[in-house]
DNA sequence: AAGATAGGCAACCGCTCAAAA
DNA sequence: CTTTTGAGCGGTTGCCTATCT
């Protein structure tokens, strides 16, 4: 017997966010900040539950995301968590600052596990792969340079030979507990949400249907 | 040019955990 | 102490776009 669903699904809008619904999500949470996310969506006029609307905001929405690729040092450093954390993305995603955990759970299925399989490293145990068969390698090889990816696959062979004497061995992390990547305040320095808070850049990227 | 396929990402689902009643 | 409720998390799905054939 599962938990009962968070909110009554019938009437409620599922599906993409228009700009419309983003508007009063923001508006509302920059008025009234947030309580009780079961409440939001009534009190802001939306026909979504409330589970929704936090994610909405919290991976997409929020001020202090930061938005653009995900640059090789910070790629490097998920390896490096994952290795010590897991699967544990919200807390890999704890130590960058605007990132968000989906973003980078998104980024690993997508990306890095790729990239370590080329590396030749599990991306689950992050240990070298015993003998990869020869044809899985061949295949490999050639979806990478037949495909749209073709640069991206020369870039990662490159970085083969870049990383080849680190990556193949295990990745020994010795820092403690957050040691180097501590949060930063995203509104230090920053009197209000509304002065930091922009409008016009929230709504200029993303697409609306 | 059009259909097929693959990749990327936003959003949803269902579970766990903690706090409140 | 037990039950209920809400928030958060990780896994998965499905849509959209780019690329290939």
């Amino acid at each position: 017997m599962g938990r009962q669903p968070c909110c009554d699904k019938i009437g409620l809008k599922r599906g993409p966010w228009t700009l419309d619904e983003d508007q009063k999500l923001v508006n509302f949470i920059l008025n009234n900040g947030i309580q009780c996310w079961r409440l939001v969506p009534k009190l802001a006029g939306l026909k979504r539950c409330g589970k929704s609307c936090r994610l909405r905001w919290t991976n997409y929405l929020r001020p202090d995301l930061k938005r653009g690729d995900i640059s090789e040092a910070e790629e490097d450093q998920i390896i490096e968590l994952h290795a010590r954390l897991g699967n544990r993305w919200s807390k890999i995603a704890s130590y960058f600052p605007g990132r968000t955990d989906n973003e980078i759970k998104n980024h690993w299925n997508t990306r890095i596990k790729k990239k370590l399989k080329l590396l030749g490293l599990d991306p689950v145990t992050h240990n070298p792969i015993a003998e990869p068969r020869a044809d899985d390698v061949v295949q490999e090889k050639s979806s990478n340079l037949n495909t749209k990816n073709s640069v991206d696959g020369l870039e990662m062979k490159a970085q083969v030979t870049n990383h080849s004497s680190s990556c193949s061995t295990s990745f020994s992390v010795d820092d403690t507990e957050g040691s180097s990547f501590a949060w930063a305040d995203p509104f230090d320095g920053v009197s209000s949400w509304e002065s930091f808070f922009h409008l016009e850049d929230i709504f200029s990227f993303g697409t609306y249907p």
